[in-house]
DNA sequence: GTCGTGACTTTAA
DNA sequence: TTTAAAGCCACGA
């Protein structure tokens, strides 16, 4: 039998589908789970992913096209972006009528 | 079982 | 235009 999937397991479930070249909101990734309103608990999966995890953390980032992260972690962001074609500017924001990913 | 927390979002000033 | 405040809810201690 199934176990009864947790929120947590459809995020990173939601996430790893994610295209390459594309992104999605915190947002998006919460609805696709089934609570829209969870968004914040998104990035808390995130924040407490299993270090050798190769989900792409990275094409998720806020509703304004920014990043949410700071310091190191900001700039490990941008580059993973950048190295998928994905165009940051300079204020660090994605264009998400371009690039935001549509099921 | 309760409580604090926050990689969010929206609304208001 | 920018900044503040409140609502939201799953997770870990």
């Amino acid at each position: 039998m199934f176990e009864h999937d947790t929120f947590q397991q459809r995020v990173y479930q939601i996430i790893a589908a994610i295209p390459y070249g594309q992104v999605a909101t915190y947002g998006d990734v919460a609805q696709l789970a089934g609570s829209p309103r969870a968004a914040r608990q998104v990035g808390g999966v995130l924040k407490r992913l299993p270090k050798g995890s190769k989900l792409p953390w990275h094409r998720v980032i806020n509703r304004t096209g920014s990043i949410s992260l700071i310091g190191d972690d900001l700039m490990r962001q941008r580059d993973a972006l950048e190295a998928e074609g994905i165009e940051v500017s300079d204020d660090g924001k994605v264009s998400l009528e371009h690039y935001r990913w549509q099921p």
